[in-house]
Formats: structure tokens, sequence, C-alpha cells
DNA sequence: AGAGAGTCCGTTATAACATATCAATCCCGG
DNA sequence: CCGGGATTGATATGTTATAACGGACTCTCT
């Protein structure tokens, strides 16, 4: 699994591509993917960066699409709880997931200068730390990986 | 590095060296311990669970150490930056180091049920993440490793 | 002693993030 | 057409965190 969001790309094909899929998956699971959950998503493709809810609620209100935080909550909700984007805890903010469609764990990589955040592969973190864990007798539900630092670009 | 947190363990003891190391560090490293901050790391030792800032501010209020929020942020803060206890992200909330003198990076292993928090390190998760990272031209500054499920006593 | 710097603390106000609740609407299968 | 489930609109509130300013104390240098 690559790490986008630090590599140059075509990123309009980049939001082409994950909308396409997104319509595709939510069509297959009888997800109702409505004009609001859709916009979302799309605000938070725009950059590979973590948006808080209340960066993205004055888009929203622009569009007549709702202007109070519960819309916003809502979508991001729905989108977060079906793949569509994640949560950064250390930001309180969200972020398009990066690799939709094929099934991941996702740890980030946030730079502190710049704010861009790529998505990686937690597995690779799980090996010992989770032997740790079943040694400790604690089942793991859900993994939280975010490392803070310096994008290449910022590095330089 | 043991996952204090989840087994028992004479806890009174526990509170009482974690106090008196964490006395010698400060003088050691010319640090003021002052009142409030001894009192709000005495607080969060009171058990090994994960407090909010707001959980901590009336106790310092009845005794008259401070009743406002910037009191005990403040507290937190020192604590935080001089290692003597970690903020949990995933619960906007903070918890003493149980590993006081070592140094540590620290992982978490948070019950959802009874709000434990064990202290394990996220050394062991570096591997193959850390190489990821590598390749990505990434510069790790802070991990966040948060693994919330649950504790032995709640899986039972 | 007095001036200046540094650190900590008290206080007010406000920013930033998130949810509870209830009513209205839409949509779809029966 | 009707009923139930999901979604949205709207108001209010709850929770977490910081900005900004001034006062108290201590230490040091002159
Ligand atoms: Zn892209
Ligand atoms: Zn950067
Ligand atoms: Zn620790
Ligand atoms: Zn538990």
């Amino acid at each position: 699994m690559s790490t986008i969001g630090f590599h140059s790309h075509n990123h309009d094909q980049c939001i082409a591509d994950t909308l396409s899929t997104a319509d595709a998956h939510c069509a297959e699971e009888g997800l109702q993917f409505t004009p609001v959950r859709r916009r979302v998503l799309e605000i938070l493709l725009a950059e590979h960066k973590a948006m808080g809810a209340y960066d993205i609620l004055p888009t929203l209100a622009d569009e007549g699409l709702g202007s109070q935080p519960p819309v916003v909550y809502r979508a991001l909700d729905f989108l977060v709880k079906n793949g569509l984007a994640h949560r950064i805890e250390l930001l309180n903010a969200y972020i398009a997931c990066a690799h939709l469609g094929r099934a991941h764990r996702p740890a980030f990589l946030i730079c502190r200068e710049c704010k861009l955040v790529a998505e990686a592969d937690a597995e690779l973190a799980r090996g010992r730390l989770g032997e740790a864990a079943r040694e400790a007798g604690f089942t793991i539900e859900r993994m939280v990986v975010e490392l803070e630092g310096l994008c290449p670009a910022c590095a330089a």
C-alpha cells in the first residue's frame, strides 16, 4: 500500500476515481449516498488535508445543503462508518479515504508544517504490539496510529 | 515493559512510588513541581483511568487551588511536556505515566467498557511502519498509538 | 535597595469541537 | 393508501481548549 498524499499525482483523476468508486460502493451496499453526503466527500477530497467539521460547514451552507453542525456531523459519521473517510484524532478533523475499495486498517502520516496527511497501513504496526496486547489479555477492536512529523517537501 | 493497569497491584504503593520519582525527577531537572502541578498528578494517579481536564477541575477548586480551565490545562501541559503524564487523543483526556523515569514511547490499550488504560511500548509498533514512513520520506517526530478494545476483566 | 527578566497563577472571555432532542419530510414496500 | 425507517431541519446545549491581560513572586545584576 502506497502513502498517497505526499506524492505528486493527477489529483483531478484521483478525485474522479474516488467519487465513482464511492458511488459504486454505496450502490452495492444499498447505502443512500445523498447530496449532502456526496458533497461533504467532495469537499474533503479537494486536498489531501484533514478538515474540521466547521471548515466544511460554510461551503455546505453557501450551497443550501444545511447550515447547522448536526448536518455535517451526520454526513461525516456516515462517511466514516462506511469507510469513505477517516477521522484524525490528533487533529479533531476528517479526511477522505485514499484507499477506497481496498480493505485496510489505516495509519496516518501528518505533516505538522503543511498539514498534508498521507494514509499508510497500520497492519505494519501490528506485529509485536499485537502480541503484547494478547499477552495482556487485551482484545483489540480499533487501532489508532497517527504519526506527526515532516513530509519530504517540508523537510527539504 | 509491562502493561501496568490491567494487573492487580498494590496501588497505594504505585502512587507513592510515582510521586517520589516525580519529586526526584523535578528536583534533578530544576523543574518547579508546584502545589497545583503536584496535586493534578495525584488526582490522575488515583486510578489507572484517563481523566478529562474538566473532571479534574472541581477537585482543584474545592481545595482552593484554582477554579478556571487555564489552571488545569497549564498543569497538564507541564506534566505532559515533562513526561509525567500522557494525553490520550482518543478520549481527549489525560493519564499519569505508568513508567516514570524510564525512557519510553508509549502506546495505550484503552478498555471501552471500564475505561481502564494500560501503557505499553509503541516501539513494538515501529518496525515495518517506520520503514514505510522512511520510504515515503516522512520524518516521524511523534507517534500516537492507541488501541481501543476490551480488557481481560471486561472480556470475561 | 531598585530595576528588569522570568515564571507561575488568577481571571475573564471566547473559540473550537460535538451532541441531544424533537419535528418535518421523504421514500419504499405492503 | 398506509406505516415504518431513514434522512434532514432547527434549536439548544454540552464539552474541550485557548487567548489575553495583569498581579505576585523570585532571582539576578547593578
Ligand atoms: Zn489525490
Ligand atoms: Zn509538509
Ligand atoms: Zn508513560
Ligand atoms: Zn475493562
